[in-house]
DNA sequence: TAATAATATGTAGCACGCTACATGTAGCAG
DNA sequence: CTGCTACATGTAGCGTGCTACATATTATTA
């Protein structure tokens, strides 16, 4: 094993969470990135424009498109062109994913507890705080 | 701002620790991943199977496989069948990656330092004792 | 109003994870 | 030796991230 590397410790846990997730919602023919999508819609009536839900994300727009078009395949999002505003494609829950919004949240929570089991309070706050120092840094000199 | 979840913060560092470092080694055509290949190499006389590579790197084996044609093409790595097992092929550190050592051991630090500014040591061995944790627990269901 | 700039989305193409399947080599049982 | 198993590698194809470029719509400005 080489020495603990905490640039590589983080990327391991993605990988691990994204797998994770992938597997936990395969069956309800989901992965972890397009089930976020869904719960942030779930937190905003069900519909947003595009374009929010990429800052929201914090990913690049095509990155964004892509998700979105395959929940529509799937039938778990609706699209329709703001009349306001011809540019905003707003994206729309349906049914189909609002059905699922418990389910989802509850396997949410699931993998929220798995991963941070044998914590005391007092270290997962720690482990939060030291996390949002680390972006902090990381943001910096990104500036997208 | 949704409210802090630690899946998304981790995953949302580890792409930035990706962006930031292909950004940094663009100028010597290396990528995030590449170079942490080239810096396996160099730990361990500039020579291993491809198999010890995909261990090391706790990734699948077809990810491995692109990486180092990739190194490969760009004359980073060259590579040759071992004698005794002609399953093996060992990757070996061309002299254009030895002479990047160096300078890919300070980005490196460089990135880490950066990633890690404002924390006192005692906060660091925390970070990495709580985030050894998570790891721990993902692995668990996992088995690969 | 006509030209320009800004904004949201789309497309192309790449890197890098993955799974599933295919191939080549080695080792072992019969 | 033959056939089976194990193991390392390769290939195909997908999801999700990115940048760079293209398009459509709106806003601004000359």
């Amino acid at each position: 094993m080489e020495k603990a590397d905490i640039g590589y410790l983080i990327k391991q846990i993605s990988d691990a969470m994204k797998a994770h997730g992938d597997r936990n919602l395969s069956e309800y023919d989901l992965t972890f990135s397009q089930m976020r999508v869904i719960h942030i819609l779930g937190h905003h009536e069900g519909r947003l424009p595009q374009k929010k839900i990429e800052q929201i994300l914090d990913v690049a727009h095509p990155t964004v498109v892509g998700l979105v078009s395959r929940l529509e395949e799937k039938g778990f999002v609706s699209t329709e062109t703001d009349p306001e505003d011809r540019r905003y494609k707003i994206v729309c829950m349906t049914e189909k994913a609002d059905a699922l919004r418990q389910t989802l949240e509850k396997k949410k929570s699931q993998q929220q507890r798995q991963m941070l089991a044998g914590m005391s309070d007092e270290e997962k706050k720690q482990l939060i705080c030291l996390l949002e120092k680390v972006y902090a840094n990381m943001e910096e000199r990104s500036e997208r």
